[in-house]
DNA sequence: TTCGTTGCAAAAGGTTTGCATACCA
DNA sequence: TGGTATGCAAACCTTTTGCAACGAA
C-alpha cells in the first residue's frame, strides 16, 4: 500500500494533549493492544480522549508506518508501536497478550519466492501466530483466573 | 480452540434445502468467497437462502473444520471448502480473488520450531499471502475496468 | 486568524441473536 | 408430533464519517 515517495509527511503533525496521550498509553503498553483498551485506560488514567480520536490516531501511526497490526479472531485490530524500520512478527500470546518478536527470516524468505514461483507481484504477507506462553500455562488449570482481557501481560 | 474429541457430531445435521445450496455454492465458486458474495450468488439464482442461515451454516462448517478462512483487509471473512485434512495456506489476488494453494511447508517448519524455541505451546499460525495475479496485471493501467467485487476470477 | 484537530452522534459494514414460523425426521 | 432450522428484524461490535466547536501555530 501507498509510500510516501519521500518520506516527509503530507502536512506537519500538529501536536496535541490527546495524540500525545495516545502515543504515550501505546508506548507504556508494551504490548498489542486495541483501540478501545486503549481508550479505556486513558480515560481511566483521567487523560479524557474521544475514541473517534484514539482511531484517528492509530490510523495515522499506521499509515505512518509506525505500527505493526495484528488481528484477533474477532475481528479486532490490536496495535503496537513498530520497535524499527520494516515490519516483524509476533508470537502473541492468547491468555495475556505476551508479545515475543520472532525470527521470521524463513517466512520472509518464503514469501518472496512466491513471488517469482507464481507470477503474482505485489505480494503482502500476514503471519500471526498465537499460543500460550510459559508463564500462563505453569498455574493448575484451578489457579488459572480467568481468561483477563489481555490487560497487563504475564508477568 | 477446541478440537472436537471423538470427531463425531454433537447433534446430527438436518439437511435442508438451504444447506445443500449453500454448501453446492461453496463448492461452485471454486474460490475465497464471502458471505455477502455467497447470499447473492444463492439469490440470483433463483435459491432463496436468509443471509442469517449463509452465515449460520458457515459457522457450522468452520466449525465442524470443513472450511479455509482467510480475512480481507477490511475485516470481511472469506470461505473457502477445505480440500483435504489439515490446513493449506492461500495465495489470494487483491484484484479478482483467485487463489492458489501454496506450498507452506517451510512456514509450517518454522511454527512448529518456534514451539520449541519459545517456551510457548498449541502454537496456532495464520499466515495469509495476498498479491496481484498475473492476469490482472496485464492490461495496461487505462484498460483496468474497476476493482472488481472479487467477482467471478480473472478469465 | 487560520486551519488542522477534537468529540459527539450517527452511519457504515459485517456478524450474531431473539423469536415466531416452517419443516425434516 | 417434536425439536431443529429458517428468516426477519433488531442488536452488536468495531471502525469511519459529518459537522460544529476548539485550539495549536
Amino acid at each position: 500500500m501507498g509510500r510516501t515517495a519521500t518520506g516527509e509527511h503530507p502536512s506537519p503533525w500538529r501536536s496535541t494533549r490527546q495524540r500525545a496521550a495516545v502515543l504515550q498509553a501505546l508506548l507504556d503498553s508494551g504490548e498489542f493492544v486495541s483501540a478501545r483498551q486503549l481508550h479505556a485506560e486513558l480515560t481511566s488514567a483521567g487523560s479524557l480522549v474521544g475514541l473517534t480520536t484514539v482511531y484517528r490516531t492509530l490510523r495515522m501511526l499506521e499509515q505512518e508506518g509506525h505500527l505493526d497490526v495484528v488481528r484477533e479472531q474477532s475481528g479486532e485490530r490490536l496495535y503496537r508501536p513498530r520497535p524499527s524500520d520494516g515490519h516483524r512478527h509476533y508470537l502473541v500470546c492468547r491468555e495475556c497478550g505476551l508479545s515475543l518478536t520472532v525470527d521470521a527470516e524463513a517466512v520472509e524468505n518464503w514469501a518472496e519466492a512466491m513471488t517469482r514461483k507464481t507470477g503474482f507481484s505485489d505480494i503482502e504477507h500476514v503471519v500471526e501466530l498465537t499460543g500460550i506462553c510459559d508463564r500462563c500455562r505453569r498455574p493448575g488449570p484451578e489457579a488459572i483466573p480467568e481468561p483477563r482481557p489481555r490487560e497487563a501481560g504475564c508477568d
